[in-house]
This record gives structure tokens, sequence and C-alpha cells, in this order.
DNA sequence: TAACGCTGTGTAATAATATAACATATTTAA
DNA sequence: TTAAATATGTTATATTATTACACAGCGTTA
């Protein structure tokens, strides 16, 4: 059974946003639009972000600086990320694709290193913009 | 037969810094060392690693904001990338695997999304910080 | 129930990363 | 040999992210 995590209030204000989203969000324009609802500070966004990224309810665009929410309702994965993402509109889409998360979560590399996390990212154009 | 490309003196120097480094470099440390060769602003550095970015002479570690050159001296490819990050010691590898690259390369997702660029990021821990 | 650890909040200041805009020079190709 | 493309230099500024400090709330535990 997954621990249901209790989120604070600002970081359900922002997850809130995160989610209407479908589309990924930078942390200034959350901080523009959460002003209204009493959180002032970068810092505060920042934070919010940080633990919600730690619980997987949301991941970062490395390449983008940029929030998205995991649509993955009931299994949120923070270690283990696909995105595909369009260099013409920058539409990202979420990728579940299980024989190639198999083969990202069984990688061995020739060093004994030893994995816990990845992060991958498709570029490319999307059906709308080819 | 691949085209060699012929580099400016800013970004001779900046590559020559990059290549001696076995480890990336951030665009305002390089900027700090260059200062004594005559390159004093951030954009002249900015410009220099995004066209040998461009050109697959360095590489890009966007989960940290730090550029590495690509030891595959005689093929370089800016557009399908893989590196193993160390989260203790920030450690970086680029990682040449040809199974998983041909594995990335032939990947397709169920939207119909053209893909000409992949990054692939695997965080964990080295052998030395186990 | 008091002391502690943990997590979160709020605020100000500042650090770190990256680009815009403008003027000019150099190289390449038609 | 002129036009297009690429590179340079400089100033200013935009964008992204963190440090430092003070304090509040909550559950544990001693």
């Amino acid at each position: 059974m997954q621990k249901q995590e209790t989120l604070s209030k600002n970081q359900k204000i922002i997850l809130d946003l995160i989610e209407k989203s479908d589309q990924p969000l930078k942390a200034y324009s959350i901080l523009f639009d959460v002003k209204k609802k009493g959180i002032n500070a970068p810092l505060q966004v920042y934070r919010a972000l940080n633990k919600l990224v730690k619980i997987g309810k949301i991941h970062k665009i490395e390449s983008r600086n940029a929030f998205i929410a995991c649509k993955n309702s009931k299994c949120q994965i923070a270690n283990a990320t696909i995105f595909s993402i369009c260099e013409s509109c920058e539409d990202v889409t979420e990728i579940h694709d299980h024989k190639l998360s198999e083969h990202l979560r069984d990688f061995k590399d020739n060093k004994g290193m030893k994995y816990n996390k990845y992060n991958l990212e498709f570029f490319g154009l999307c059906k709308k913009c080819v």
C-alpha cells in the first residue's frame, strides 16, 4: 500500500495549478499565478516544487526548466521518467512504455555504478508540427 | 566522410578548456577561466558553447547546467546522448552502449511523433561513493 | 506536559544561469 | 565582388534558483 502524503497548503495550491495545465509550467509563471492566493516569493514556489518532485506528484523537464504533473495517478514514480518534447510547439508528453522502462531499469554499465533514477527526454516534431 | 568543422578563435579556446577537464564545466566557471584569454562576457561563452553543442564536440548535462567534452573523437553525435551521474561526487561519464542506443534510436511512441534527438541521464552512486 | 525533531511558512537579499539588442568584423559562397 | 552567413565585442537585462534568518505547527517521547 502506497503511503498517502498529506500536502501542505502551499503544496496543494501549486500542485492544483500544475495539474490543471496539460503542459509544463515554469516556476516564475507559477509564482505569478499563485500571488492571488498569497504566495509571494520564489522560494515558496521552489520549496513546494521540490517537495512535489520528491514525492513524484510532478516531474521536472530538465531541458526546459519546467514542471509537469504526473498523470500516472496510482503509482507516482519520481525516479524513472520518459518524456517526448516537440521542438516546434513545445508540447510535452510523458511516455509510459513498459518495454523501454524495463530496458532502462535493467541497464548496467561496465563501471559498477548503482543506479536509482533516470530521466530520458526525446526531442522531435509532433504530428501537428511535422 | 565527416565534415571537419573549422572552429573560430573563441570556440577553440573554450573547447580546449572543456576537453582538458574530465568533468563537466559550468558556463561561468569557463568564463572565469578564459578571461585571461580575452573572453570577457557571458554571451561570448554561451555563443561558443551553443555552437560546440550543435556540432557535437561537447554535450550539455541538462540536470546540472554543465558542459562536457564528447570523447567519442571520430563520430561526434549531438543528438543521442547517455550519461551516468553520481549524485554524491557528481562524477559524470558518457555511456556508449550499443544495445541501449539501438533501443532508443528505434523507439516509437504511439502518437506518431518523429524523433531526431534524445538525452538520457542515469543517476546513482558510483563505485567510490557506494 | 515540556522538550525535541521535523516539516512547513514568510521575507529579504542575492547568486547563478542565460538572453536581447546593437554595432561591427570576418569568412564563405554565388 | 557582392551578398549571405557566421562570429565578435559590449552593455544591459531577463530568467532561474538558493542562502540566511526567524518563527509556527505537530507529533513523539521521556
